[in-house]
DNA sequence: AACTATGGCCACTGTT
DNA sequence: AACAGTGGCCAT
């Protein structure tokens, strides 16, 4: 063993862990807990900071003497402390308990009712110690790898002695990108491997037989000691699957930081009836390795993207112009057999187009300023569940502040109703000249500020009386925390903006646009979180009366406007669109920039956003498009909002026909529209279209999770009642067509999308056939489905202008004749 | 078991 | 033909 030398060194904290650590000591048993800090320093080494004895503790509120006696002399607690906390409305007498073990707090918080009493462990760690994403260690080399009996993989081990949070520093991680190659359901023929630090990049292609391959796999992660893994819909394709075959060769995937096997959880499950889904259907496993992050590329390009198609071969045109090579997954086999080399190769460009789209999106550095806002390990970011993102800000300052912190709400309090939420005026469908678009700068994070809308200023004193009657104490009285943290995050992105301005290189500036947009995000999750059924910190009043503050605000000046003469032709939530009273642009902007300054009061800001020339508006919500001329400075750019060519799925055809008709609509003509419209159906109905352009494309829930309807009809002639069950699924085109996909050997995972084209539709359910990647479609599609879908589309634009069905006829003299 | 909200449009099925 | 129920995706 070495002599310990010290250390010390900048660290980005990747994942933080720990484990229960027992010695004797005088002949005791001795218990504490260890927590384990996983992260890779400045200076590029790997680390792992241990830090010893730091325990875990919660609140009893108003505890009974009973309680106080029985925890004092409990030996699995370590000590009790009275106290007080603010918990509603008042302060009240409150027990700080402080156990040897984490695990035992669970049944503390059921025996006693205790409260924070159940969050992580090493969130409880990071809030104590005031640390964050970024931190400055010191302590004691320990030189081995081995650490009272455990291992750890990293460049060193460290015995943490001080640590303190730093500012956000850019360096890079060591990511590792990977896809397999396997005959379907069989064994895996090679692996093909990136390994990216900095500038400097690796490639290789494993291979020699799936146990080498395998055990290879697990060696060079480790070895590597990479910290981020990574590759196209690794977490429910390739992770899930070596995983099984790892399992039949007996081999151990012990590739976590502390060489625990790697975990996959299956996320999500069905949604009780009457009640939305609550997973986004984009990730159904999660793969979990101690110490390192797991990013899918296919999830995250997805997200930023929204593409129609979400093949890797759509994705890497899309978003690097890139094409795929082609292969037939269904012979693969008898490609590897006669030529390995090829099969490689594929492999290969597939790895590197799923690593360079990871980078062009550059999601590890937006999740890293993430990660820095919400002071949390990079870990934490990835989850994207937004509650332990506000939890690290919030409950960091409830217990400055000695405020309770409750539990995670676990129930629905069975009848609560939903609140209402944004204002949606009707829009008076048209085609408009200079129109005016206002909007509230971050509205919601807003009204919390300017309505000091907190837990903390409840009260029947409050001054601040919202529409739904609640009352909130006075900024000068007593300063909310939500508004606090809403605050110092607006602020502080005021100021990430400004230094974003002033930059000197693109890397700088990367770095403050990285630092604002996280602290935007972070500032507008704060309404829905705090609104959401289960959130610990959850009171309807506040969700309420944020939303109906909105409301009120956007309501009151489309009223003074209108008693102005003003015309209002359209509102969501935070919108206004004003039609100008004025015929040049310069006049326009004049007159937005007076209405947007006398809107505008203490923290609610009313901007400008833009002035569309012309707008068309739709008889429906939500659904409107227009040329954009002015939006700070002078433009001309096309908008869309609501309509198929925004959807993913909506076919081509239909995409690319109503592109055009908005721009013939958007030029006045109205004639060419027609026309254009016309040949549009004339090509469709004489079959001079391509397949391509018919695909239907959604995303596949799991089965499991579609409804089952239960019907009861009553026997007229016995009065029996009949009970039948009848699945959703079994009639919806999309799981008929991703049945069809998997008799075709083509295994669609659910989140991912399935296309198809309908073949007919005259019966019901409607026939559809799947349209697969690389295997031919053999069927009509059916088009006079198709060309009713275009005719509706069409026209739900045209019957604004009093055009029906039959001007996109091609015998429109008939017409005369009826 | 749930771990960010509500408002909205449209496609489709299956009943009346 | 009108409707209710369900699913999916989008606007904010």
């Amino acid at each position: 063993m070495h002599d310990m030398d010290n250390f010390e060194a900048d660290i980005k904290i990747l994942d933080v862990s720990y484990y229960n650590h027992s010695q004797k000591k005088n002949g005791a048993e001795e218990k504490f807990p260890v927590i384990e800090i996983f992260g890779r320093s400045r200076d590029g080494e790997s680390v792992t900071l241990l830090h010893p004895r730091f325990y875990p503790h919660f609140h009893l509120l108003n505890p009974t003497d009973k309680a106080i006696k029985e925890l004092s002399s409990d030996p699995q607690v370590k000590s009790v402390e009275t106290t007080e906390l603010f918990h509603e409305g008042r302060q009240q007498p409150a027990l700080n308990v402080t156990l040897y073990v984490p695990g035992d707090t669970p049944q503390y918080r059921d025996r006693y009712g205790a409260i924070a009493a159940d969050i992580l462990f090493r969130f409880r760690y990071l809030y104590d110690n005031d640390l964050g994403y970024c931190i400055h260690a010191k302590g004691k080399d320990l030189g081995s790898k081995q650490m009272a009996g455990r291992s750890y993989l990293t460049d060193r081990i460290v015995l943490l002695e001080e640590v303190k949070e730093v500012p956000y520093f850019p360096s890079p991680l060591k990511i590792f990108s990977f896809d397999i190659e396997n005959i379907i359901g069989g064994e895996i023929l090679c692996i093909g491997i990136v390994s990216q630090f900095g500038e400097k990049r690796d490639t290789c292609v494993l291979e020699g037989g799936e146990r080498k391959i395998l055990e290879d796999f697990a060696r060079l992660i480790k070895k590597e000691d990479c910290d981020i893994l990574s590759g196209y819909n690794v977490c429910n394709y390739d992770f899930p699957y070596i995983e099984g075959r790892a399992a039949r060769l007996g081999l151990k995937l012990d590739i976590g930081r502390n060489l625990r096997h790697m975990r996959i959880r299956q996320m999500g499950g069905s949604a009780k009836s009457g009640e939305k889904k609550q997973v986004d259907k984009g990730t159904n496993k999660v793969v979990e390795i101690a110490g390192r992050i797991v990013v899918d590329s296919w999830y995250f390009a997805r997200k930023e993207k929204r593409p129609k198609r979400e093949t890797l071969s759509a994705m890497a045109q899309m978003i690097l112009g890139k094409d795929k090579l082609p292969i037939d997954n269904t012979k693969l086999g008898e490609a590897w057999a006669k030529d390995p080399i090829q099969v490689k190769e594929y492999c290969l460009q597939d790895t590197i187009l799923s690593h360079e789209i990871l980078e062009k999106i550059r999601v590890i550095d937006k999740y890293q300023a993430l990660a820095s806002v919400a002071r949390l390990p990079l870990f934490d970011t990835f989850s994207d569940r937004t509650s332990v993102l506000i939890d690290s800000l919030f409950i960091r300052e409830a217990d400055r502040q000695g405020v309770a912190v409750p539990n995670t709400r676990r129930s629905n309090n069975g009848d609560e109703e939903a609140i209402e939420g944004g204002y949606v005026l009707q829009p008076i469908a048209g085609l408009y000249d200079r129109v005016i678009v206002f909007d509230f700068a971050s509205l919601y994070p807003s009204v919390i500020l300017q309505n000091n809308i907190c837990l903390t200023t409840l009260s029947d004193e409050g001054t601040i009386v919202s529409p739904l009657g609640v009352k909130f104490l006075a900024r000068e009285v007593k300063q909310g925390m939500l508004p606090r943290i809403m605050s110092s995050l607006l602020k502080a992105r005021r100021e990430s903006k400004k230094l974003m301005k002033e930059a000197k290189t693109t890397d700088e500036m990367e770095y403050y646009n990285g630092l604002q947009l996280a602290q935007k995000i972070l500032a507008n999750a704060h309404f829905g979180v705090f609104s959401s059924k289960f959130y610990r910190f959850t009171d309807q009043r506040i969700g309420g009366s944020i939303t109906a503050f909105g409301r009120e605000g956007t309501k009151r000046i489309i009223q003074t406007l209108q008693s102005e003469g003003q015309m209002i032709v359209y509102s969501d939530t935070d919108s206004l669109f004003v039609v100008s009273p004025f015929q040049t642009l310069d006049e326009t902007v004049a007159f937005g920039q007076t209405i947007a300054g006398r809107f505008s009061h203490g923290d609610i800001s009313l901007e400008m956003e833009k002035i569309i020339n012309p707008l068309f508006l739709s008889s429906a919500k939500k659904r409107y498009f227009g040329r954009i001329v002015w939006a700070g400075g002078l433009k001309s750019e096309i908008f869309v909002r609501g309509f198929e060519t925004r959807r993913g799925d909506s076919f081509d055809l239909q995409t690319r026909g109503l592109e055009t008709l908005f721009e013939y609509i958007l030029s006045r003509d109205q004639n060419g529209a027609l026309e254009y419209c016309r040949q549009m159906l004339r090509d469709l109905m004489s079959g001079k279209v391509e397949l391509e352009d018919l695909v239907i494309s959604k995303t596949a829930a799991d089965e499991s999770s579609y409804k089952v309807i239960t019907e009861e009809t009553e026997d007229t002639l016995f009065g029996e009642k009949n009970i039948r069950e009848r699945k959703v699924a079994d009639s919806l085109p999309i799981v008929q067509a991703m049945k069809k996909a998997e008799k075709r050997g083509v295994t669609i995972s659910p989140g991912m999308k399935v296309s198809w084209i309908v073949v007919d539709s005259g019966i019901t359910p409607q026939r559809v056939e799947p349209y697969l990647d690389g295997l031919p479609f053999d069927f009509s599609p059916d088009y006079i489905y198709y060309r009713d879908r275009l005719i509706d589309s069409f026209l739900r634009i045209l019957n604004v202008f009093n055009y029906t069905v039959d001007d996109l006829s091609d015998n429109p003299q008939l017409n005369l004749f009826d």
